[in-house]
RNA sequence: CGCGGGGUGGAGCAGUCCGGUAGCUCGUCAGGCUCAUAACCUGAAGGUCGUAGGUUCAAAUCCUACCCCCGCAACCA
């Protein structure tokens, strides 16, 4: 392992009202990808993701479920716990706002605010829309023939008028726009930093950041009348994940400012502009970056629950296998684009990519080795310039890797991996050891040990991606555990001749289900 | 003239900053191979690079105008 270098990433806290659907799988194994190949490349990582629990829509739909908010927000998060595991997330944190720390974290914040003169006591009136949690302008909502005043979502308004607390957006501008300057990567990409410079270049108003109309939420210090408006409360996780308010703890001082906020494109402005205003005013740092994804959509239509075309993960990991799903999401579509989710694509990366090209590439040769070297991994001759090639092409996966991953170019990376999948196939075409099996015997050995040893560099660049596969086809290498970081990458940890390798399998099945010609 | 992104062979994309053989994956067609998950490899066909002008020896790439699509436009997990 290298010198451990502190990565802080995180997915949001998903609201504990949604069903876990096919956005929040997206955005998890997003941030879990990454997880995994910063540990393996050597970083101390800390991955944190969790549940979003307070607000007057959880208060209601607790009440309508005749439950208690508590142990309701406890069942619902539940089921985002239940994904994360299910997607094999290597989050190191399930952050509840619920938790007692995080109280004490979202308090501490509050404290700093008004400790810095960036909180007021004010009022707030508008038209409020419960189910959307948001007040609208005189302007958004329109008057329906009954009188009743409707939300752009479409959602029923009621006039509220209510003391509220805020904070002094409006002086944060320059400086806002300032760090935005400074870090010119702090948002990505590109164009949704534009979007968001040009958000804040068109001025910004003080933020109410407190309710009185519920209780569900983190009591204001001081005021008991008062819990902090939602926005505030969740964004705080992030630090209390890592030790906030205690900002001299060790862990505090290594993992923050984290190093990417994973965001959809719904709340990049949440993330890229309350959230810096609020820390640089609480005098914590703001975070390094933060990324928004974009959105699919299910065969070409979008997704939504009137619809009735929600995506299940669970649905998805059942049909194709959690590696198939996992590769299908970050290699389907350029992150940080829309992308649509359709079986026929689906199924044509499955069978095509996984099974054809990278399966097959492994099958073909752990067959051969089994049935001509007696099970055993040849002992290479001399290296001929193809072979050194190959071995120069796997081995050198890293350093585009790490460029591309560093962008979260997801899709960048797989295909710089898949590059090398079918040289190795071509490798094999263009040296048919089956036929030196008959003329050359130890040039056949050579090859199929190049073939084999190409095929470890690219499992190890594939197990961030798919962990379990990437894992079984290195255990049929009979690879060390310890072996498996990307320091093992090239001659480094390049496969013992003679070891004993188990009896191949595929890791890769194709789909064959009857719609596998559509 | 609110701000921004984009329009490239049947589909999805790269190339545009720093002008000079238009590249990749899928699909189609034709060969090859037979080790392998009916998988693999090679080759071919197919594009006036949104439209119209301009600059230049030369433009997908620079300039101008226009058309079309998509985000954002304040508290919409």
């Amino acid at each position: 392992m290298s010198d451990g270098t502190p990565f802080y990433i995180t997915t949001p806290i998903y609201y504990v009202n949604d069903a876990p659907h096919i956005g929040h799988a997206y955005t998890t194994v997003a941030c879990d990808v990454l997880a995994r190949f910063k540990r393996l490349d050597g970083y101390d990582v800390r991955f944190l993701t969790g549940t979003d629990e307070h607000g007057q829509k959880v208060e209601k739909a607790a009440e309508a479920a005749g439950e208690a908010p508590q142990p309701f927000t406890d069942r619902m998060s539940g089921n985002f716990r239940d994904l994360a595991e299910t997607l094999l997330a290597s989050n190191d944190i399930f952050m509840r706002t619920t938790e007692h720390r995080h109280r004490l974290a979202s308090q501490g914040i509050w404290n700093a605010l008004v400790a810095a003169g960036d909180i007021y006591l004010g009022s707030y009136a508008g038209w409020y829309s419960v189910r959307d949690e948001a007040f609208f302008t005189e302007t958004e909502v329109t008057k329906r023939s009954d009188g009743a005043r409707i939300a752009p979502t479409g959602a029923e308004c009621e006039w509220v008028e209510e003391p509220s607390y805020f904070f002094r957006l409006s002086e944060w501008q320059d400086r806002l726009l300032a760090f935005y300057e400074a870090n010119p990567d702090f948002i990505g990409p590109q164009s949704r930093r534009n979007e968001v410079v040009s958000f804040v270049r068109g001025g910004l108003q003080d933020l109410s950041v407190s309710r009185t109309t519920f209780n569900w939420g983190v009591p204001v210090p001081g005021d008991d009348a008062h819990v902090m408006y939602v926005w505030l409360d969740a964004l705080t996780n992030y630090i209390t994940g890592v030790g906030y308010p205690e900002t001299d703890s060790v862990s505090f001082q290594r993992h923050w400012p984290a190093d990417l906020h994973m965001v959809g494109k719904d709340i990049v402005r949440f993330h890229a502009v309350y959230w810096p205003a609020f820390l640089m005013a609480a005098g914590v740092a703001p975070p390094r970056r933060v990324y928004a994804h974009g959105w699919w959509t299910n065969e070409g239509e979008k997704i939504s629950k009137s619809l009735g075309n929600v995506i299940d993960p669970y649905d998805l990991i059942e049909r194709y296998g959690l590696d198939q799903l996992r590769y299908f999401l970050l290699r389907e579509v350029p992150f940080g684009n829309d992308g649509d989710f359709s079986h026929r694509s689906m199924v044509q990366r499955m069978n095509g990519e996984l099974a054809n090209d990278y399966g097959n590439l492994v099958q073909r040769t752990l067959s051969m080795i089994a049935r001509n070297c007696g099970g055993r991994l040849p002992e290479p001759g001399p290296f001929s310039t193809g072979d050194k090639e190959l071995l120069g092409e796997a081995g050198g996966l890293l350093g585009a890797l790490r460029a591309a991953m560093d962008r979260q170019a997801f899709h960048e990376a797989l295909e710089e991996i898949w590059r090398v999948v079918r040289a190795a196939n071509a490798y094999i075409a263009r040296e048919e050891p089956w036929t030196l099996r008959k003329n050359d015997p130890e040039r056949m050995g050579t090859v199929l040990y190049v073939a084999a040893e190409a095929i470890r560099g690219l499992a190890l660049a594939t197990l961030p991606f798919m962990p379990d596969a990437s894992g079984r086809i290195l255990d049929q290498l009979a690879v060390d555990p310890e072996a498996r970081d990307f320091e093992a990458f090239g001659e480094a940890g390049a496969l013992r001749p003679g070891a004993a390798l188990p009896k191949p399998q595929g890791v890769f099945p194709r789909f064959t289900g009857e719609e596998a010609q559509c």
